[in-house]
DNA sequence: GTGGTCTAGACCACC
DNA sequence: GTGGTCTAGACCACA
């Protein structure tokens, strides 16, 4: 797993898991890798990690059952989709509209810029 | 002014000086306030201010001339929609355009979106 | 069972415990569930209840027949009720008084508050 | 500044800024010491004083002011008493009342004991 | 100067 | 095995 700076390390493991969540990889109850195992995996200290757990279950994403390890939370979903949906439309969308505003995007070029991007993706 | 923003607030200044450059309120050759007027006009260290002017005169977007102030570059529009166009591609599209498939949102949400953000705003 | 408390699941068992024999449903000399019998009854690891019993076995308030099981003290009354009441005396009352200074809580306001209590629970 | 086990220190430390608080000591606006420096006071390592910030900042009890400080909030007091309150009448309350029964402690004891613990705190 | 983050390593209670 | 906490020390961006 690839960090870019200017987010922190531990919420960029969030976003990881909540994409993991929001594409239903991840589901109610599944148990989430322990956060020595994740450490290793993304190759981060399991303090960092540990962060993101304790990050995660503050916004009721995950929880934890003493002493046997985290998992996701029943409605895990829809709470990441409202978190993920407000942040949204409380800080991308302005900025997006301003931005279409001020540089003379229409969404006729924003469509077209999608696809660009998604072949560029495939 | 008010920064309450996560940015950094001399970004904030940069943005709101670039934003008057955008609307043609500044044009090639204005004179900018000086750094202790523009602390004193929004209430922040003059520190601050010089970062901002420093950094827009690294984009050259401003120069200065020893001992008279900052001067607003000639070709000031075009660098900067420049650069704001790269960013805005760069760094806001993707995200965007991720959050969308995530959420489900479509390009007509958008536009309905964009129509209830500026009835707010006005 | 549920265990959501903060507190340590072997000493919420022994807790449930303690009440039965302070609520005389547990007497002196009656055996007690034998680890296994607890443990698949409050769904919980064995070790877990082992250590509860081991708790108790250390507090005297219970003790070990060798191969036949554990059975409740004789003085298990007096001595919960002691334990109990140190605990009470020493660990909550100062912070519940504190508590009823700072948010101005009076004798009359918790005497009301149990009212309502009881009846919520009834 | 003394810390007891069972508790994580760096909550003592928010317990005995949220005490500050509802004493009045700490008012709306005012600037608390700076991570280092309180860290130094009690004797702990700046990185629990931060775990302790960023816990109240959660709370929205204190806020930041970037590269100048923590400042209390205006309506802490509140916020403080609000939280105190739902704890102590979730958490606390209900035991204390099981206890009571389960002793057999009255009201009249309780009154009792809060004069014998003032005069033993004088 | 401020806070924010990360690493490394340790100890603990709990299951 | 699990997570939770703490220390020590470092680096960074920001005001």
């Amino acid at each position: 797993m690839k960090f870019n700076k200017p987010k922190a390390i531990y919420m960029q493991i969030a976003d990881y898991i909540c994409e993991n969540i929001l594409a239903a990889e991840l589901k109610g109850g599944d148990r989430i890798q322990s956060v020595r195992e994740m450490a290793a995996q993304v190759e981060v200290n399991p303090n960092t990690v540990a962060r993101t757990f304790s990050y995660l279950q503050e916004k009721e994403i995950i929880f934890n059952k003493r002493g046997v390890g985290y998992f996701v939370a029943e409605d895990a979903l829809e709470r990441t989709k409202a978190i993920k949906k407000e942040a949204f439309l409380k800080n991308y969308l302005p900025e997006v509209f301003k931005m279409m505003e001020l540089l003379g995007i229409s969404f006729e070029d924003l469509q077209a810029l999608q696809k660009a991007n998604e072949s560029a993706a495939s």
